[in-house]
DNA sequence: CAGTTCTTTTCCACAAGGCGGAAAATGATG
DNA sequence: CATCATTTTCCGCCTTGTGGAAAAGAACTG
């Protein structure tokens, strides 16, 4: 599940494995059971998570049980603000524009995560945080992101992951894939067709040579992000991209 | 700075003050500055930067340098919502009764920090992320907390941060702080008057008992957030707190 | 309330794993 | 193209982390 890469120091990435553990069971677990899921000795863990407490990176309830410590929220605001902060103006210019959700998001361990979002202004709109991962072979990000990618990589993250249906329209093997990304890189955008959520539609384009493979994209409604809107969001999109690749690259 | 207990993990901790100094910068560091700042030798530094990168808890910008990585954004965001959540609906109660931004806050390495927020309805208003970290000795829940412990801790708090003062009207000495302490424990509940940002006012009230310290406040301009208000904010701050800390053994 | 079982925590001998000095690559600067 | 600054790799030493075993606490149970 984590990412072993080699050369990496075994302690800390223990460490994160057990913060990641505990963030999966969104929020607290006993000692033992947390050995249990990392297969590790137990008296290893306590250790590692002592170290975690002390920081202030965990805490342990009274009824001894863990959870995720009050530091990582300091963490995880400033990486959320220097992760979007340089895409945010140009996303929200978009939003002003289409008047739809517009989202950041770039390839993380085999996944998207997205790491910046201008919301729609309208009330019925998409749930998605900054910071959710999803799947890359069922989204408008993902989609673009792998059309960027050498044919082995994409069948080297599909093989990791698997691709786990989210919808009845989500793509369910490896061929469809591939067909739809070489689809992709010829019209040089991609399509969501409520493949991650039901009524969802999305267009994406990936940002050009991006030193992390990043995507961009709007999404809404199907009733509203129509085929039409999209002649129109698609040259824009393309433009921020753009933007953003330069920005990138010129800092 | 780092909080060292003994029977700490070296390099976990090592690691943390790295993303620590990273955040503290607000953002982007070079290897050797790091290095440099933390008193470690360069290629120590590079091996768990290394490990960070692999784990996407940092990122190498194609300048070379190192920055947060978005994998501490999902972190940061499951540990708002499960540090905060249970006193959600209790933060919000209060701000619908007394239209003001109300603030949870809990000791952590000798300062407050912010877990949980509602905010006031008004568009002028307080501007205080979650997770942001404060001194105890020139804010309202941070004297609250202080007026709870032993005389002889407070003192190791004050002896290890200092009191850097943030306006004209912050305490700047210890005794005179000890003796604020006295009078809050007198009447049961903290003000500050623009010490931690001026205009300012806030109202102040300790979770009784809770196993790691924690206080609750209102707080807002001081032409809204007026003494008259003070009367009619404590008790509810007060039952409030009282209600927190039952939930708080409850679970 | 002793007896049983589960979980958490401490202890400690062993050696794996991390450490950091030195040197090699890489890239910036004049 | 030489020089300087910074990043990265290498590798031998030995500190530091590891995990089995056992103790200390909680949680059930008859």
């Amino acid at each position: 599940m984590a990412s072993e890469r080699s050369g990496s120091v075994q302690s800390v990435g223990r460490a994160f494995e057990i913060l990641e553990q505990l963030a999966a069971a969104d929020g607290v677990m006993g000692l033992s059971e947390l050995a249990e899921r990392l297969q590790l000795p137990v008296p290893t863990v306590h250790r590692l998570m002592r170290t975690l407490v002390g920081f202030g990176y965990a805490r342990q309830l009274p009824s001894r049980q863990y959870a995720l410590g009050p530091r990582l929220i300091q963490l995880g605001a400033v990486a959320t603000k220097t992760t979007g902060a340089w895409a945010q103006p140009i996303l929200d210019g978009l939003v002003r524009q289409l008047g739809e959700t517009v989202n950041l998001a770039s390839l993380e361990s085999d996944k998207m995560i997205y790491v910046a979002q201008a919301p729609s202004p309208h009330a019925m709109r998409m749930f998605t945080e900054v910071g959710r991962r999803v799947y890359c072979h069922c989204t408008g990000v993902g989609k673009s992101v792998l059309a960027t990618l050498p044919e082995e990589r994409v069948r080297a993250i599909i093989g990791r992951v698997g691709m786990p249906p989210q919808t009845s329209h989500s793509i369910a093997d490896v061929d469809s894939l591939l067909e739809e990304l070489a689809a992709i890189r010829r019209r040089g955008y991609a399509i969501d067709e409520g493949e991650q959520e039901v009524g969802v539609r999305c267009f994406a384009v990936a940002v050009p040579n991006a030193a992390v493979p990043t995507a961009l994209s709007v999404s809404g409604p199907a009733v509203r992000v129509t085929t039409e809107m999209g002649t129109r969001a698609i040259p824009l999109l393309q433009a921020a991209a753009r933007q953003l690749a330069a920005e990138l690259s010129g800092s």
